[in-house]
DNA sequence: CATGAATGAGCCTTCATTCAT
DNA sequence: AATGAATGAAGGCTCATTCAT
């Protein structure tokens, strides 16, 4: 079960003891918040290791460089939400149930963690990205489930035969994060998870009569 | 006529007279081909100078600073889409034909300028915004323009009564934006204006059966 | 005549125009003199503008690095003394006086410089050194002028034929740089020239009977 | 006997009880080593300690600071290695007998000891050096072993009279330096205490006919 | 208008040294 | 005695912006 923690970081194998110490944890969190607010390029070591509450110098026991913590953010906090989108897929009955879940789940992360939608919005969707490589493996990911339930979906009849699968997967993920993106700019103002349901209508139905 | 090109560069009124020097325009189209290459905060004011085969200090006879250049980008370039777009919209009998003129001429535009396709999704999707205000000015514009669609489709008969705009437009841009950004990093291996058909099916019909 | 001074700074071409800008050259001797006074590594970019009376930033409109205005002294200098070098070995009737007039001048040089002498001892007497290369070719180049000189020695029968030449080179570089570091160590509060003399005559004669 | 061994380690009075730790020797070594492949001031305490097999606190229980090290290699390995030369030069007879083995053991010890040789010439051969009074004490032990042999040379009228002693000193270790030296370049690829005797016989006979 | 040399503030990163455990 | 996490000062280098020519 631990097993499952121990993992790299830095380049460095990093036992489950670690976890312990919440150093690693505080100054992930606080590059979070950090790179919310001012964005990757424009965050400096300094500015997190004071939200952490620790010396420069001690950014660098835990990470390779600056570029390492933004990996960090997204192997550490992906594969936890990940793990939490395959459970309400899997507690669905059938596909149309699963969508709703996934896009009601997706919508519910971020708005636990706006600073985190902050950072995954803003890194996700730019072309010259910092962490090209990760950011496929996670998108791949993600689509991978879409497709999933689609494909069961259009077996079951919920769904239509003659669909570009590709294309949908990407409406999908765009009009999502369309979606918590101008949440985020209307600064959490309304529920954002009270947008699923119309959001898996459109989804579904479309808007035409 | 003129007059609507008088404006503000460097917090000095330049008249027409200016748009005949070709300087400004170089120096305009070598910074959306450097900030498509490396981001707005990777790119630096030499690279640019050198792009477009001016001093370094001659950027500043044209431009406030370096953010002043993304403002010009935006202002002129957006002007001139929007007008496009209008046009298409207007031509079309429809709702329907509307919606699919303007998404076709979306993709269309930025399949026939990459570079501009990556500054603007570049600097539209992100939360911590360098012009944030050009933007929603510019955001307005489009959702103002899709709104139209939507309500006189409604009125027709076109499209369902039982929608909820604000999140329709969104749901929308979003896809369009994710349709784009997909080709941009696909290497624009494939006919984007292709997408445009399918998509709309997807908007009006939906995935569902 | 003057196309000799076109070369090579910091990997691009400057012509002999900015031979009339003294920023380079005053550059180069404030490093010379820091570099002499705190050693290669322990200087900082910063000494040598305070020194130079140059901003920081200006030292890299000239210097690709730090470790590029070493390269930089070994290269100006040693092209000059080396002409000196070769001007009084040829102005010399036979291979003795050939000697002392080399081991004369190259005394004298570093009795004129001082800096420089610390320096160019500093970097040539060490294992790993920072330009390992440049040291070669500059040592290759001293070993070549007092190989001439031996060879022609042995010819003319002022020398012994039963020599290893390889070892009468280090033997006589070694010894000179021995000479010039002590003087140095002594504040150089006597007259380095004097020592060419009596070097010269150990070095032919040696100290047996 | 044993009293001689008692010295000071970081400011602390210790015993030769300490001299069956071999903490403190391990480290010494690891440092010869670690200084001799990247130089003094590129060197790093945490590489020392690695070197040594020890955590990088833990130097600090047996030397002062980092230039303590430095100090303490050379107090403990010179302190042995002129024990050596005294008694290679007191088992010879005559002054050039004694002269020969005094630079025979020289060019042994080196290369005996190869990272040793580095760290002690790199050390020796510069002007600003960490550790100026240590070096100029063993320079003037080494020296008045030659003066010692020169003199006595002198008397017995094996060398000439007419010699400038304090020159005769410098010459004889400048060039057994640089010959170290070399073949430290040269990776010891060849055996260096084979120079020893073509090395005396220039001391003695010069290059001269 | 145009140039590009010059500036200097600011950032990432390293590393000798300390100290709680 | 031993550890190694933590510190924070310092250094090399970049780059937006200015200004004398």
């Amino acid at each position: 079960m631990f097993i499952h923690f121990i993992c790299f970081r830095g380049g460095i194998v990093i036992g489950a003891r670690d976890r312990n110490n919440d150093k690693y944890h505080r100054i992930l969190e606080a590059s979070v918040k950090v790179f919310a607010d001012h964005g990757f390029h424009q965050s400096t070591v300094s500015q997190i290791a004071r939200e952490a509450g620790v010396a420069d110098g001690t950014i660098y026991l835990y990470f390779k460089n600056k570029e390492d913590i933004l990996v960090q953010i997204f192997n550490y906090k992906t594969t936890q939400i990940f793990e939490r989108f395959r459970e309400v897929v899997d507690s669905a009955e059938n596909p149309v149930e699963k969508l709703r879940n996934l896009i009601r789940r997706h919508l519910q992360e971020f708005q636990q963690d706006r600073n985190l939608a902050v950072v995954y919005l803003a890194e996700t969707r730019q072309i010259n990205r910092v962490m090209e490589d990760q950011i496929k493996v996670m998108s791949k990911m993600y689509f991978d489930l879409v497709a999933e339930i689609l494909e069961q979906g259009q077996q079951d009849g919920h769904f239509r035969k003659a669909l570009y699968l590709g294309l949908v997967k990407r409406h999908i993920l765009g009009s999502v994060d369309e979606v918590i993106s101008t949440w985020l700019h209307a600064d959490g103002e309304y529920d954002l998870v009270s947008m699923a349901d119309p959001l898996v209508d459109l989804f579904i139905n479309g808007i035409g009569t």
